[in-house]
RNA sequence: CGGGGUGUGGCUCAAUGGUAGAGCGCUCGCUUGGGGUGCGAGAGAUUGCGGGUCCGAUUCCCGCCACCCCGACCA
């Protein structure tokens, strides 16, 4: 780490863009803001309280979500016996070069050292959840034998392991959190609708907890999850013009209930089996969280997912001082917890008042409020907040002025909630704003490969190629579809028919095509 | 698993064939206090692991392991 005053008192600014350096910032924010950092534990990540905090901000808003929606919460096993795992062909297939599999029971000492105890190996070896359609759906086969049964909704909260060659925190860990919803339903219709259900649950999350815009839509073959019929996800944009996809949702037809033969009487007294949707986010959101609201002061957080949202910081410079702005602190915290705000008082001696502002900055505290000998004189209240809307071509000093202000006692407090509720929004408007800053519509692949040449974002493109032409289009401009968007989607500038932007034919509607995460 | 790189106090890095030093961080004291105060004292490392060469290895050689970057794989 270098000397604080040198490299880190840097203002909130534009965040740089250069691949490397991108990389490198997002690192440096997690570590600004305490989030999480690497295990010794090969690929796997230790989230630290701040960071947990706000996971389980997101899960309590997801679990509202998912509960007014009429699902429940349980729990099954971390570990599939190989057998289940194999029971839908595709899905064993696609999964089978990341697992992480369990074929021993059994330690023993020889010499003093610790051994797996060969005599010890199981029967049949068994895989640790990387997702957990099999196991449940074997469950499940004892849970549904009626028409009267269905549907059924449920959602279990739990970790999981994909054996990834390479990790990134949050982004792609051997080991991550996640939620994973798994519904049975009587037809195919039910199911799609559950599926496209689910779908709108995540895009309300995301742009109205996180702040984050997403992109709805379809994926294509090549990109599909391994035994579904369909799977659609949201897409984000990050600020370095990457996608990243932050959830999915998964028609998954009778696929999984054909291989734990699951089957329910209709109301005709006939046999048939039932339709399944599956869908998940995971801590990869708050991933997406980071590389889209954040700032090389460090983390900039929604109001809504901010464990902390407003810091108080008494100054004093003597014992006399001390007393007197920590109890006016006091007193500010306990108004505002009244009106429900998620508050904290920093009365740490010896810590200069700047480094508390830096250190809370970092953190992604949405509101600060300052509270020395001047304002008890004057009964005001200095209110700082962590980001103003930009004005182009401000110098710093001068946004750094507009994001303080002095307001009476009574006053300031007034103005809390309504502050936050205006920064969630604006955090929304400004990832649309960067957003649409970086998406084209592009129909000449010259031009394609300029812009993805030059930073590259979103590409509103027609494409009518073949599953071997979208992965030469991969091979080329490292870029890939990442959805074939619902209508309602497409701005209306990409609306309308055209011609594949590779093989000339004809196209109904345009995809999004971005380098992604 | 292929190609490249790196392993030295908590972090970032120096140095040296004669068993290590700085900055930051940490602890204590004073000082300071509305954007990272300053000074002083102090704690903290069998130099990734194993072997070889050598009177002597953190340094040279070999093997292994871990991590990072670039590919293949991915929520």
């Amino acid at each position: 780490m270098n000397k604080p005053g040198e490299t880190q008192k840097t203002e909130a600014a534009a965040v740089t863009t250069r691949a490397q350096d991108y990389a490198q910032w997002y690192l440096d924010v997690i570590k600004k803001a305490c989030l999480a950092e690497h295990s010794s534990v090969r690929g796997c990540m230790v989230i630290r309280p701040h960071g947990y905090a706000i996971w389980e901000k997101m899960q309590r808003e997801l679990d509202d979500r998912f509960k007014a929606t009429g699902h429940e919460n349980a729990y099954f096993p971390l570990f599939i016996p190989l057998s289940f795992f194999s029971r839908e062909e595709k899905h064993a297939s696609g999964f089978a070069k990341e697992c992480a599999v369990v074929t021993h029971h059994r330690l023993k000492s020889v010499d003093g050292e610790i051994v797996v105890d060969p005599e010890s190996k199981l029967e049949e070896p068994l895989v640790v959840r990387p997702t957990s359609e099999t196991i449940i759906w074997a469950q499940y086969k004892n849970w549904i034998q009626s028409y009267r049964d269905l549907p059924l909704l449920i959602n279990q909260w739990a970790n999981v392991v994909r054996w990834e060659m390479r990790t990134r925190l949050f982004l792609r860990t051997a080991e991550f959190l996640w939620q994973e919803g798994h519904t049975a339903h009587a037809t195919e219709k039910e199911a799609l609708e559950e599926t496209w259900r689910m779908l709108d649950v995540y895009s309300d999350f995301t742009e109205n907890v996180m702040a984050v815009p997403v992109i709805k839509g379809r994926k294509t073959e090549g990109e599909r999850f391994a035994g579904a019929i369909e799977t659609l996800s949201i897409e984000g944009m990050m600020q370095d013009g990457k996608a990243l996809q932050m959830g999915t949702s998964h028609y998954l037809g009778q696929n999984f209930a054909k291989g734990a033969d699951v089957k329910f009487q209709n109301k005709e007294g006939q046999l048939e089996y039932v339709y399944a949707t599956s869908w998940g986010v995971s801590t990869r959101l708050i991933g997406a969280l980071i590389m889209t609201h954040s700032d090389d002061a460090g983390l900039v957080l929604p109001p809504k997912l901010a464990p902390i949202q407003v810091i108080v910081i008494p100054i004093f410079k003597n014992e006399e001082e001390r007393v007197k702005t920590t109890d006016a602190a006091g007193k500010v915290l306990a108004e505002l917890k009244a009106l429900g705000v998620a508050v904290r008082v920093d009365a740490r001696d010896g810590i200069m008042p700047g480094a508390k502002y830096y250190e809370w900055e970092g953190k992604g505290v949405p509101l600060r409020i300052e509270i020395g000998p001047k304002d008890l004189e004057k009964g005001s209240l200095c209110i700082a907040r962590r980001f103003v809307p930009e004005i182009k071509g401000e110098a710093p000093d001068a946004q750094r002025r507009r994001r303080k202000s002095f307001l009476p006692r009574a006053e300031a407090i007034a103005s809390i909630l309504p502050t936050l509720e205006a920064m969630q929004k604006e955090l929304l408007e400004r990832a649309r704003a960067n957003r649409a800053a970086r998406t084209r519509v592009i129909d000449k692949l010259e031009e394609f490969e300029k812009f993805f040449g030059e930073g590259g974002g979103f590409a509103w493109v027609h494409w009518a190629g073949t599953s071997e032409q979208e992965e030469e289009m991969t091979k080329r401009f490292e870029t890939s579809i990442r959805c074939i968007p619902f209508e309602d989607q497409i701005p209306p500038e990409a609306k309308g028919e055209g011609v594949c932007i590779l093989t000339g034919r004809p196209s109904k509607q345009r995809v999004l095509m971005a380098k992604s995460y």
